[in-house]
DNA sequence: TCGATGATTGAG
DNA sequence: TCAATCATCGAA
């Protein structure tokens, strides 16, 4: 029987910008149920971006305290952490962080679809490929993802939803952060600069990795 | 309890 | 460029 690889909990278990950088050409996978038979939706993640520890970013959930819903953020790392915004959309993180850290998670915002399309268009009422899953609320619709998913267990390939070992990105990129007003400093924005499924095009302002 | 805000999206 | 839409959170 083939087995599934995902990233392990140790992989979560480091600086959250660089776990972001390095979720890039790795999978995400939601399965899903219907109607008795089980679906994977899947695609490979080519947008991410890092939200850190409390005092450190002025941006992340986690800025000030604990609360009901940033609470996934300074739980176990590898576990969902799904949030409704903007009265409409639900986001989805993965959390990490390093040891000497209080809370962190990554935002995955773009993926490239992979399997189960055909679902992914119904679910989004729109059958145009690059509109499908380039943004955070947009993939979240895309594979279905609600607050059900909230604190699931990605390391896990039992889970609904979870992260499968990819091929990786050789080169990748980062910039600022989108649709934020504070940190804008901070480069914990990253892409695969060569995908044409990123939410927003890389402009003037990016760094190349590697 | 209350009001401003937001890790967005789609239409104009 | 702008409205939709509502849970969250800090202020009162």
């Amino acid at each position: 029987m083939y087995k599934i690889t995902t990233p392990d909990r140790k992989f979560y278990q480091r600086k959250t910008a660089l776990v972001a950088r390095e979720l890039i050409g790795h999978e995400l996978v939601r399965r899903i149920t219907i109607n008795n038979s089980e679906y994977d939706l899947s695609g490979r993640i080519v947008e991410t971006e890092a939200y850190g520890s409390m005092q450190e970013d002025e941006a992340s959930h986690a800025f000030s305290r604990l609360t009901k819903r940033n609470s996934p953020m300074f739980g176990p790392v590898g576990r969902a952490y799904v949030y409704f915004t903007y009265g409409n959309h639900f986001c989805v993180n993965v959390t990490a962080k390093a040891d000497n850290k209080k809370a962190g998670a990554v935002l995955i915002r773009s993926i490239e679809p992979l399997t189960g399309i055909g679902l992914m268009q119904s679910f989004r009422q729109r059958s145009e490929l690059r509109e499908l899953t380039s943004g955070p609320g947009r993939l979240s619709q895309a594979l279905a993802i609600t607050m059900e998913m909230n604190a699931l267990d990605m390391t896990d390939p039992c889970s609904e939803l979870y992260i499968q070992t990819g091929k990786g990105c050789a080169t990748c990129a980062c910039t600022p952060r989108i649709g934020i007003t504070k940190a804008t400093n901070k480069l914990w924005r990253f892409v695969d600069p060569t995908s044409k499924f990123l939410s927003r095009p890389i402009s003037k302002s990016f760094a190349r990795l590697e």
